[in-house]
DNA sequence: TAGTATACTGAATAGTCATTCATTTTATCC
DNA sequence: GGATAAAATGAATGACTATTCAGTATACTA
């Protein structure tokens, strides 16, 4: 029952999935193409996932293994609240630009069902909204952001600016790189739109 | 040719469509379903839509023409920045927040393909962005809004933030109203996370 | 009211693909 | 090297559904 000892099948076959989704769309894209891709017999696949369906969680669970474990990494390497959301801010622009196709799922392939979204959001990306909720609290204790905030509601707003800084980038033509957008991003964040915010 | 003279029987189509693609997804979701609801034959969707795919657009076209009518015309109410910034978020939200199954549809359904986002984003989103960045631009000029903005980027910011809470609030089950927010996104979107943004 | 154009119907078609499983290949062990 | 188990194969299956179109109903005209 141990298939191919390490990884390596099923990581190929998560590999061949995000490139041919992220050609085709997922249901465009039929179970015989990924396993052809992935130079593996049509009936192979069933031995490392239940349904086409889990190929693509599994594919998220992977992709978002690394920005959760990523991310707490850079937020520790901080010290002030405003470094640890430069870090963070870096570090997803980075992320979803160095492989495209594997934006191309992420952003727009992954949002394809409510119920698929809900199992989503419930775990992978309601971890990663702790982490920014917890650099919010941060940020409140030492001062440095407005004593007013909603963690929750902030991080959300965040997530919110980064996810479609994301998205624009994937349906963007261009090929400006995404981490260009950094400082934009944390000057936006921490100042706001106003000049004189105290209204 | 002339079809039902007045949009009567499209327009209960669509309003099928949006019932029956919210409850299940668009893939899941057969012609015949909504063919049944809307009380015609299967037959008849294509005397009006030339395929499945099309009624997604004309839901999408129809519902974002009234948040780009009346975005504009919450904008030419207000006189500074800030207020036409107040009266959009309001608008948005409220406009989200009213119809639950709708907006299941423009914040999960409509996100299916790449090819899909594609054409959405140029057309109805891009002229959305466009209104944005014009309020962003008059309170740069006003004096109210900081100098060092890109009213593009800002456009995006303002709507990622704005999407974020809408995709928020679908994927939640409570029942808060997604309008309450509106007055904690102006806060964050004018004065950012930071108490002093001139670093 | 007959005749014609328009609108509608829904059963039949035609194709697609996820999934299965009998069979074959490869690895392991004594 | 022969036996056994584990992995992998890929052709066949079965279910599903978008779309078509020959036929029927309805509205309009003169």
């Amino acid at each position: 029952m141990a298939r191919n000892s390490d990884g390596t099948k099923r990581a190929a076959i998560l590999d061949a999935a995000v490139v041919e989704i992220a050609r085709h769309g997922y249901h465009q894209t039929t179970v015989a193409m990924v396993a052809r891709r992935a130079g593996v017999a049509d009936g192979t696949i069933y031995l490392y996932f239940r349904n086409k369906e889990e190929i693509l969680f599994s594919l998220f669970e992977r992709a978002m293994g690394r920005f959760i474990s990523e991310g707490r990494s850079q937020v520790d390497q901080g010290t002030t609240a405003r470094e640890k959301l430069r870090r963070i801010v870096e570090l997803h622009l980075t992320l979803v630009g160095k492989d495209r196709d594997l934006a191309i799922i992420s952003q727009v392939e992954l949002r394809h069902s409510l119920h698929f979204m809900d199992q989503l959001s419930r775990n992978q990306v309601g971890e990663y909204l702790t982490i920014l909720g917890e650099v919010v609290a941060q940020g409140m204790e030492e001062g440095s952001f407005r004593h007013d905030l909603d963690p929750v509601f902030a991080a959300k707003a965040i997530f919110g600016v980064l996810d479609e800084m994301a998205t624009d980038w994937v349906l963007s033509r261009r090929n400006k790189r995404l981490e260009s957008q950094a400082k934009a991003v944390v000057d936006f964040l921490l100042g706001g739109l106003s000049i004189n915010p105290a209204v």
